[in-house]
DNA sequence: ATTCTTGCAAACGGTTTGCACATAC
DNA sequence: GTATGTGCAAACCGTTTGCAAGAAT
């Protein structure tokens, strides 16, 4: 969430050019408060610059992301993924291979949660998503960053 | 996570006939342990019976996850959606609409990771995804259940 | 006999790609 | 001037759909 300045001084340190779309763009996402898909946020940034194409906002979302200057809220989108186990439980996702393992673990099923009534929102349940790097690519990672 | 047995009276219980498809569908999906994708089953089943449609998987797949016999891993897993803002926070969905909300609250912040070092997997984060109805919702919710 | 399910192929929709032109530096 | 980014259209790929044939009840 930067201010139009610190967002072109960012660029620049990352060696991404400024450019309007860009700009537009991330403000755009910056003002919207529901995590807008990429075609959302082509409809609000062609109200400002119409000759946009869709093409170049999944391009500019996803090299935003890649340099972590937006986050990417939906990490496993790519393809449907099941499970046959129903119980509460949570998933570990390796960051590099995407591979999800189940964790089961008493105590992460009596959170606190946040407010009874958060917003108006009536929360029924929830799952935890740890974020990590899995034995497999571990040593991969650690093989590459020795060598 | 049922036996063959229980699988069938489920089945016949929920009104839905009992095809060797659905089974071998169940069971592969039963024996694996990294939340595989229909095309990954479509895979595996496909040793078992090799005439198999992909559509069939597909559609079993969704049957069986509407009638909760097996879980949906990811849950917005149709479109990419993004976020400008990178401070670590936490979500609520709402299992209507699929509109995402922010959800800031310190405490969930400081959770106690399950295990520093769970199965060899190093954790180096996680967020929370809680599941309720968002306010819009449930007043069409309510409406509709009172009428 | 009736209803539900399957398999096929075609359609769909979100996303990516190749490439020529334009822009930032 | 060179490297980078944009726009367009076509390709891609996971998923869904319509429908005729087949299986479960």
């Amino acid at each position: 969430m930067l201010t139009m300045d610190e967002f072109i001084k960012t660029c620049r340190e990352k060696g991404l050019n400024v450019t309007y779309q860009r700009m537009v763009i991330y403000k755009s996402l910056m003002q919207s408060k529901n995590h807008p898909t990429a075609e959302e946020i082509y409809h609000m940034v062609r109200k400002e610059y119409p000759s946009i194409s869709l093409a170049t906002v999944y391009k500019t979302l996803e090299t935003f992301a890649e340099l972590k200057l937006i986050n990417k809220v939906t990490h496993l989108h790519d393809m449907a993924r099941y499970d046959a186990d129903t119980r509460p439980h949570h998933h570990m996702i390796c960051i590099y291979c995407k591979a999800v393992y189940d964790v089961h673990d008493e105590r992460l099923n009596r959170l606190p949660l946040p407010d009874v009534d958060y917003d108006g929102f009536q929360i029924t349940g929830y799952s935890i998503q740890f974020e990590g790097v899995c034995p497999a690519c571990s040593q991969k990672f650690q093989r590459k960053a020795s060598s």
